[in-house]
DNA sequence: AAAGATTGACTGGTCAATCTTT
DNA sequence: AAAGATTGACCAGTCAATCTTT
């Protein structure tokens, strides 16, 4: 796993030869950054003032409604939001205190907990969304033509591909639970 | 949901007429939203354990580099490298505590005070900036083609007009300062 | 008063240490 | 021991209050 590649000598700080960014690649790259930076402070932004969640939080939510029973299990749910367990347990633990989440002992194996979406957890998630879509379509589904979108989404999975390449853990999509 | 389907009906705090996104969009979407979760995280990772800085120090680095004199009134920053005032204060004060960047008066109007990037912030970025790159190569830039990353750039400059529409502080470019 | 900058309390996230169960 | 989950210390960012200068 670890071994082979070419560019092992990370002990050796210098490793010459990166190509600088053409003029194009950087003003594109900095397009980028600048939605990086922007965007989801701005989801942020408008899911706490009008819902009091973050985007992580909703994404729990949103992740939950989906799952079968409105249930799933902790490590795997970590996964399907895109974040470290230690941050969903935070996040889970503000939710319950919200009462819009349960957590529940599995009977199954090791030391499993699973995250329960409550009836007025889903009431809730059912109240937010539309705002949050209203939000998603007004900062990029419509500023965007069909086919813009299309090879973003494109190129956003080839780069998320990339970023979690070496992430065994994160690659996994929840459907291999 | 332009009508009330069979699902779920709770209190009518429905605001109607916010059309859900079509299976592409949504696709879409959450492939963005990957990103977002992902990326700018993955390159603060790189950026703190090569060279101790995260994502939005280096960019005030690289921002003063690229000034006149190496030195911008922080208003000026702030817009620059995309962060609020009360962050790049914080910023710049680990930055001049590192040695990399100095605060000074300006002569001029008003309470202004510039940052300025001293010879060892130079040569810290001088150090830095090639990792950074070729990471930025590895996740972004490489992975995709001309065409997917000139559309990507396209599509981010639409997103990020419509991020910053109303928010007139941070649309001007630091050109015009 | 208004613009620019700073500060401190508070929040959310990371990291490492710990706990629990197989 | 190993996997899953939790916890707490610490850090960076936001927000609102404040300070400084015109």
């Amino acid at each position: 796993m670890s071994h082979v590649s070419a560019d092992t000598s990370l002990a050796d700080t210098r490793e010459d030869d990166v190509p600088w960014l053409s003029a194009d690649q950087l003003r594109d790259w900095q397009a980028l950054m600048g939605v990086l930076m922007t965007l989801l402070p701005a989801l942020d932004v408008q899911l706490k003032r009008d819902a009091g969640v973050n985007v992580f939080e909703y994404h729990v939510l949103a992740g939950l409604s989906g799952a079968p029973d409105r249930a799933l299990v902790l490590s795997d749910l970590a996964v399907l939001a895109q974040g470290s367990l230690s941050r969903l347990s935070h996040a889970v633990t503000r939710l319950e205190r919200a009462g819009w989440v349960e957590r529940r002992d599995c009977v199954e194996p090791g030391r499993r907990v699973e995250a329960r979406l409550t009836d007025a957890g889903m009431a809730k998630l059912e109240e937010v969304a539309p705002g949050h879509v209203r939000e998603v379509r007004r900062l990029v589904v419509d500023v965007l033509t069909a086919a813009q979108l299309s090879t973003l989404g494109e190129a956003a999975r080839a780069i998320t591909a990339a970023t979690l390449a070496g992430d065994p853990e994160a690659c996994r999509d929840v459907s291999d639970c």
